[in-house]
DNA sequence: GTGAATTTGGTACTTTAGTATGAACTGCAT
DNA sequence: ATGCAGTTCATACTAAAGTACCAAATTCAC
């Protein structure tokens, strides 16, 4: 927000720069009207382009970024967290249970409770969802 | 390409014709500089904005290309490739049988056969593995 | 048209996933 | 200290996924 006041302010004061420069050349015959039009529009044109691309780029990085607040939104802690990172990276239960040290029979219960917070019926779905929620890397 | 030529020869011609009318309005005293200036500066900066967001679609659309070529290098069927999107979406194999309006059976016979071909254990891990192939949308 | 690959589907089986329920332990806040 | 949320784990069960093997119809190239 601060840099779109910050961009804009300077095109007001160019505009101003440019309307002088303009009634100066015109009096003083050094520059013809068309020329005076053509430095404005290649200016604005470079600017349009540049102002683009910095919200592009914003827009773009935003768009793999999670979303913290929603995991909290879901009410899913940061184990579900853990056990749902890892069942997105194609890994079984019991596989889940042996990198966080615990047994198969707790990632099950962490598994169930992220079915329900997610409302998806299998594993899958909650892979899916979690991805539409961005709440995990694509 | 080709709409780059026409952009640009769309560009020429509106400058020609903005040459025309602030000869014309500014002759007949009916606008000012400031104001023909002002247009133009607006017209050029939507412009540059509209471009480069044409530009950047094309350039974010080619990252997430599916690599069709190497579907068929890894011997995955038409049918297979389609089961395996149904399940990348989450669906359940009763579930893509309906939908493929095949059995179940049918339908655990070609994830067995995916399974084999993208060197996964679980569903879970072909979407992991489909994806970084690029085979699939991520 | 002959053969190979694909698609289909069935049976029987093992494995994994998921549900339900109960219980114990921890950390943290009131 | 009491309570609450989170984590842990177990048992027992149902459901879904996955394997193995077989077989028939279809498609497609040669």
């Amino acid at each position: 927000m601060k840099k779109t006041i910050f961009v804009f302010s300077a095109l007001i004061v160019a505009l101003l720069v440019l309307f002088k420069l303009s009634e100066y050349s015109y009096i003083s015959g050094d520059l013809g009207i068309e020329t005076v039009i053509s430095v404005v529009a290649i200016l604005f044109f470079a600017i349009g382009v540049y102002i683009n691309k910095r919200t592009s780029k914003r827009q773009g990085t935003s768009v793999d970024e999670i979303d913290k607040e929603k995991v909290q939104y879901l009410g899913i802690s940061k184990r579900e967290y853990e056990v749902l990172v890892h069942i997105s990276k194609g890994l079984s239960n019991r596989e889940i249970g042996d990198t966080l040290h615990v047994s198969e029979s707790t990632v099950k219960t962490h598994v169930s409770n992220l079915l329900v917070k997610l409302d998806a019926k299998r594993r899958t779905q909650a892979i899916q969802k979690a991805k539409e929620l961005k709440i995990i890397a694509a």
